[in-house]
RNA sequence: GGGCGCUUAGCUCAGGUGGUCAGAGCAGCUGGCUUACAACCAGCAGGUCGGGGGUUCGAGUCCCUCAGCGCCCA
C-alpha cells in the first residue's frame, strides 16, 4: 500500500495487465445460460473520435462488467464499422483519388502523397486497398482509446463489416434469402443520389424544408375519340414543371365535387400533347395547389404510391445522372398528337440537368400560354439523401430488395417482444415499422462494400439474363463477382456473348451490419460458439439509429434464424456540447474524448458517462469528471485508511468475517449497505447503471463523513479488545462490498485499491451480496448517531470552533427508541465528537443541546 | 400534421406502484490545517416542483388542458 497513492499512472498499468492476464477474456466453455452476450455496436472507425462513442461504450461496460462479476461468462466483442460510404468518401478526401471501376488493376500503383487539385483515377481493387490500409490506421486509434477508457472487451474476438467474416457471413446469408424467395430483384422506381450515384433505401431519407413555386399549368380536356373538347381544361399546380414530359395521369381526390366530372376522362399535357387519363385516388390533397396533381414517373414517393396503386404506364425521363434523357417521341409508349412538336420542344430540354430543364419549361411554357400567371412561391418539404447536398430523384433501375412487407405483423410482434431500456423506446421501432412503405432496397452502386455474390449470364445475341442469376456455392464464399467467375465458367468468359457478367453492385451497408450478431458469434464458421452466444443478451444503441441499425437486425434475425437477435435493447441518448446543443461537424462543437481523458483521468470520465441515465441526452460536463475524479481520490484515501486500520503495519489483512461485527453501529452500517447492495443488484438487472451508481456514491459518502469518524478510535484500539475486532471486520467487509460496488464504472481506482490486499483481480471477484453484510443490525442506530454527531458539528461551526474543540456536555433528547440507539454507540459518539458528558433526556420533543468547553 | 420525451434550488439532475419527497452534486457564502484525504473537512443559505383545471382525506408523483424546448416520423 502506497504512502501517497495517485491516480496518475493506473490506466496504463492496469489496462496492460489485464490483457496479460487475460481478466476479460470469454470462457467459450460456459453454458448458454451462464453467458452474457453483447452485440457490440460497431463504431464507423473513418469518423473521428467522438465524445458520443465514450459516453455510452462506457454504460455497455458497466452493464458488463456487472455481468461478469455475477458469474456470468460476459462474450464483448469488439467490431469495427470500416464498410460503406463513410470510408469511401475519407480515402477520396485523405488521398485525392476517385474510384473509376472500368480501369483495370495497377500493379505499380502508389496513392499520391499529397491530394491534388483533380483527384486521381484509380482501379476498384486499388481503391478497395487504400480503404483498407486506411481503415487499419483508424481502428488502431480506436483500440487505443477504448483501452485508455477501460472498456471490458475480449481483444481477442473483434470483427470487422468488410472483413472475410463478414463477407463471407454477408452473401451466405444473402444466398439463402434468394434461394428462401425474400430477396428479389426487381427494376423499379428507386431513389437516387445523383451526386453519390447510388440508390438509397427508405431509412436514410430525411425530409429538408425546400423553397420552391406552384406553376399554374392547364391541361386541355379530350373528347371521346381525344380530340381537345372545345375551350374545356383544367389547371394544375405543381412544383416540378420540368417533369411534364413525365407525366401520366391526373389525380383528385375521389370526394372532390370540383373534379367528379372529369374522371375517366382524359386531358393533354401542353408543349407535349401527350393523352393522360383524369383519375381518382385518396392520396390527392383537395386544399394543395388547385387540388389536382399532375403523376409523374417520379416527382416523389407519392407518385410512385399513385403509379404503383392506379397501374398507370411509366415514361422516366430523370437519368442516374441526374439530366433528362432522349425520348422517341410518337413511339414505345411515348404517345402524342403531335410527335414533331413534342420532339422540337424536348429538344430543348434534353441533356440539361433537372434543375436548367425547369427554367427552360417554364420559358417554353409562358411563351404557349400553358403557364397560367407567375409562378407562386413556397417553401415544401424535400427528400434527401441524410448524407447528401442535391434533392433525391426517382429513377428506375434494377436493385435487389429484401421483402419487409409481408412481415410487418411478426416484427411488430417481435417489438413487443424485445424488453426496450427505457420501454418507450419502443414506440419508435413500432411508429417505423408501421411506416414502412415498400420494401428494403439492399443494392448500392459503390465499391467499398460486400458485392452480390451474383453473376448473370450473357446470351449468345449479348444480351444480359437478368432473370437467372449464377450463384456460388456456400462453400466458395466469400467471392468478388468483379474478380472471381461463376461456376462452369472462366475468366475469359467475362462480359462476352455465351460467357456472363458480375454483378456490380455491393450491398447496402445496413445489410451487413444488421448481421453483427451473426459475423461476431460466428454463425456456421463455429457453430460451437455461436450457440453459446445467440440469440445475444444485450444490443446497446443510440435512439437515432433504431430505425436502421435494430431494426434491420431484427428482420435478418427472423429471416434466418426465426427469432430475436437479442433479448434486451438498451437505448442509449446522445451527448451534446457544453450548452446543450447537438454536437455536428458542421457546427464544429465535437469534442474530442482523449484530452478529457488525460485530463481528468479514465474512471472520472467514466463516472460523468455512467451519471447519465439509459436514454437521457447528457451534455459534456467537465465539472461532473472533476466529481468523479474526487471520488477516485477519496476511494484511495478512503481505502488507505480503513487497511490502515484493520492489522498490524506489514501484516496481511484478514479475510472480512461478518460474525466478528457484534457491536451494534457497526452491524447498522452494513444493515444499510445491505439496502444499497440490494437496491445496486436491481438497478443492474433493469440496465440502469445510473441509479447503481448514485445508491453506491450516496452510501460511500455518508461512510466516509460519518462512519468512519464514529469508528476512528475504536478502531486505533487494542486488537483483542472485541470493540476493536467489530470495527476492523466492518471496515474490511464494508470496503470489500464497496470496491465491487463501483468496480464496474471506476474500474482502474478499484482495481488498485483491490490489489492493495486481496489476490486476484476485483473485476472477477463475485458481486457482493446482501448476505455478505446482512448482520441483522438495525439501520437506525446509524442515523440517530450521525445525526447527533452533525448537532455537535453545527455547534462548532457556527462558535467558529476547530472541530477539534472538546464539548462539555451533549444533552440529547428523544423517545425510548432514541435512548436505546445512543447507548448503543455512546462510546463512539463521544470520541468522534470530543463529548466529555453525554446526557440522555428522555422526552416527546427531539433537540440536541451542545455546550462547548472553554477555548 | 402525428408520435415520443423534457420543463423540480443560479447550473446539471434524482425523485419504482400518490401519504416527512421538497432532495443531491456543482457554483455561492461562512468557518476549520481534525494523526485517510487542504486535489480536504464542517456548516449555511437556496425552489409556491412550467401555467391552469380535475380525481383524492392527501399529487413533482395520476387524468385533462395550455405553453415552451428537444427528438423521431409524415
Amino acid at each position: 500500500m502506497p504512502d501517497k497513492p495517485a491516480l496518475e499512472g493506473l490506466e496504463a498499468a492496469w489496462a496492460a495487465r489485464w490483457e496479460a492476464e487475460g481478466t476479460y477474456a470469454f470462457d467459450a466453455t460456459a453454458p448458454r445460460e451462464r453467458v452474457f452476450s453483447i452485440d457490440t455496436p460497431p463504431p464507423t472507425v473513418s469518423g473521428s473520435l467522438h465524445v458520443g462513442h465514450v459516453f455510452s461504450y462506457t454504460h455497455t461496460d458497466a452493464v458488463a462488467r456487472y455481468q461478469r462479476m455475477a458469474g456470468k461468462a460476459v462474450f464483448y466483442p469488439m467490431g469495427w464499422d470500416d464498410n460503406g460510404l463513410p470510408t469511401e468518401r475519407r480515402v477520396q478526401n485523405y488521398y485525392g483519388v476517385r474510384c473509376d471501376p472500368a480501369l483495370p488493376r495497377d500493379p505499380s500503383f502508389r496513392p499520391p502523397a499529397e491530394p491534388g487539385s483533380q483527384p486521381v483515377p484509380v482501379s476498384r481493387p486499388d481503391f478497395v486497398e487504400l480503404c483498407l490500409a486506411l481503415t487499419a490506421e483508424d481502428e488502431r486509434a480506436f483500440e487505443h482509446l477504448w483501452r485508455t477508457l477501460g472498456l471490458s472487451v475480449d481483444w481477442h474476438h473483434t470483427y470487422t463489416t468488410i472483413g472475410d467474416r463478414a463477407q463471407r457471413a454477408s452473401q451466405r446469408a444473402f444466398l439463402r434469402l434468394l434461394a428462401g424467395g425474400h430477396a428479389y430483384q426487381h427494376t423499379a422506381p428507386t431513389l437516387w443520389d445523383v451526386d453519390f450515384a447510388t440508390a438509397v433505401s427508405q431509412a436514410e431519407l430525411e425530409d429538408r424544408e425546400r423553397p420552391g413555386a406552384y406553376h399554374r399549368l392547364r391541361f386541355a380536356c379530350l373528347d371521346g375519340d381525344g380530340r381537345p373538347a372545345g375551350d374545356a381544361h383544367v389547371d394544375i399546380e405543381t412544383t416540378r414543371p420540368e417533369l411534364l414530359p413525365a407525366c401520366v395521369a391526373l389525380v383528385a381526390h375521389p370526394d372532390d365535387e370540383r373534379y367528379a366530372h372529369l374522371f375517366g376522362t382524359s386531358v393533354a399535357t401542353p408543349l407535349f400533347g401527350v393523352p393522360v387519363p383524369v383519375v381518382a385516388h385518396p392520396l390527392a390533397e383537395p386544399d394543395k395547389g388547385s387540388g389536382i396533381a399532375m403523376v409523374c414517373t417520379f416527382g416523389d414517393t407519392t407518385d410512385v404510391v399513385w403509379w404503383r396503386e392506379l397501374d398507370l404506364p411509366t415514361r422516366t425521363i430523370v437519368g442516374r445522372d441526374g439530366r433528362l434523357e432522349p425520348v422517341p417521341w410518337g413511339r414505345d409508349g411515348w404517345p402524342s398528337a403531335d410527335p414533331a412538336a413534342a420532339a422540337a420542344a424536348y429538344d430543348e430540354l434534353a441533356g440539361r440537368t433537372v434543375r436548367q430543364a425547369q427554367t427552360r419549361i417554364v420559358e417554353l411554357l409562358a411563351e404557349s400560354g400553358a403557364l397560367i400567371g407567375e409562378p407562386r412561391p413556397i417553401t415544401h418539404p424535400v427528400k434527401f439523401f441524410e448524407k447528401g447536398e442535391r434533392p433525391l430523384e426517382i429513377v428506375s433501375s434494377r436493385q435487389w430488395f429484401v421483402r419487409t412487407q409481408p412481415l410487418r405483423e411478426r416484427l411488430l410482434e417481435l417489438g413487443d417482444q424485445l424488453s426496450w431500456h427505457p420501454p418507450y423506446m419502443a414506440h419508435r421501432y413500432r411508429a417505423w415499422v408501421e411506416g414502412l412503405a415498400g420494401d428494403w432496397n439492399i443494392s448500392r452502386q459503390r465499391f467499398f462494400g460486400v458485392p452480390f455474390p451474383v453473376w448473370y449470364p450473357v446470351g449468345d445475341d449479348g444480351d444480359v439474363d437478368y432473370d437467372h442469376p449464377l450463384t456460388p456455392a456456400e462453400s466458395r464464399l466469400p467471392v468478388d463477382p468483379s474478380v472471381d467467375a461463376p461456376d462452369g465458367f472462366d475468366e475469359s468468359q467475362r462480359g462476352r456473348p455465351g460467357g456472363f457478367i458480375g454483378d456490380p453492385d455491393v450491398m447496402d451497408t445496413w445489410a451487413t451490419s444488421s448481421l453483427t450478431p451473426q459475423i461476431a458469434g460466428g454463425w456456421e464458421d463455429d457453430p460451437d460458439l455461436f450457440a453459446r452466444v445467440f440469440p445475444m443478451d444485450l444490443r446497446p444503441q443510440a435512439h437515432d439509429i433504431i430505425r436502421t441499425w435494430l431494426f434491420s437486425t431484427v428482420v435478418r434475425a427472423e429471416l434466418e434464424h426465426g427469432s430475436l437477435p437479442w433479448t434486451d435493447a438498451a437505448i442509449s441518448g446522445w451527448v451534446l456540447d457544453p450548452d446543450r446543443k447537438k454536437m455536428s461537424k458542421s457546427k464544429g462543437n465535437v469534442v474530442t474524448p482523449l484530452p478529457l481523458l488525460e485530463r481528468h483521468g479514465a474512471d472520472a470520465v467514466r463516472y460523468w458517462a455512467a451519471s447519465g441515465r439509459p436514454g437521457t441526452d447528457t451534455a459534456v460536463d467537465e465539472g461532473q469528471m472533476k466529481v468523479g475524479r474526487r471520488l477516485a481520490i477519496k476511494i484511495l484515501n478512503a481505502s488507505r485508511f480503513a487497511l490502515g486500520r484493520v492489522s498490524e503495519p506489514g501484516a496481511a489483512v484478514p479475510d472480512p468475517d461478518l460474525v466478528a461485527v457484534t457491536e451494534p453501529l457497526d452491524r447498522a452500517m452494513l444493515a444499510r449497505l445491505a439496502t444499497v447492495v440490494d437496491e445496486a443488484t436491481a438497478a443492474f438487472d433493469g440496465f440502469d447503471y445510473a441509479r447503481a451508481l448514485e445508491r453506491t456514491e450516496a452510501f460511500f459518502w455518508s461512510f466516509c463523513d460519518d462512519y468512519l469518524e464514529l469508528v476512528k478510535g475504536r478502531a486505533y484500539g487494542d486488537a483483542d479488545a472485541p470493540g476493536t475486532a467489530s470495527a476492523r471486520a466492518a471496515l474490511t467487509l464494508a470496503l470489500s462490498v464497496q470496491l465491487r460496488l463501483f468496480a464496474p464504472f471506476l474500474p482502474f481506482v478499484t482495481e488498485e485499491v483491490w490489489s492493495w490486499w486481496r489476490t486476484g483481480s476485483v473485476h472477477r471477484s463475485p458481486w457482493p451480496t446482501v448476505a455478505e453484510v446482512a448482520a441483522g443490525g438495525d439501520p437506525a442506530v446509524l442515523d440517530t448517531v450521525a445525526g447527533v454527531l452533525a448537532a455537535v458539528r453545527r455547534a462548532k461551526t457556527s462558535a467558529k470552533r476547530s472541530m477539534r474543540a472538546a464539548v462539555d456536555t451533549c444533552t440529547v433528547t428523544g423517545d425510548a427508541a432514541l435512548a436505546a440507539h445512543l447507548a448503543a454507540a455512546a462510546s463512539d459518539l463521544r470520541d468522534a465528537g470530543g463529548i466529555t458528558d453525554l446526557v440522555v433526556v428522555e422526552g416527546t420533543d427531539q433537540s440536541v443541546d451542545v455546550v462547548l468547553a472553554e477555548e
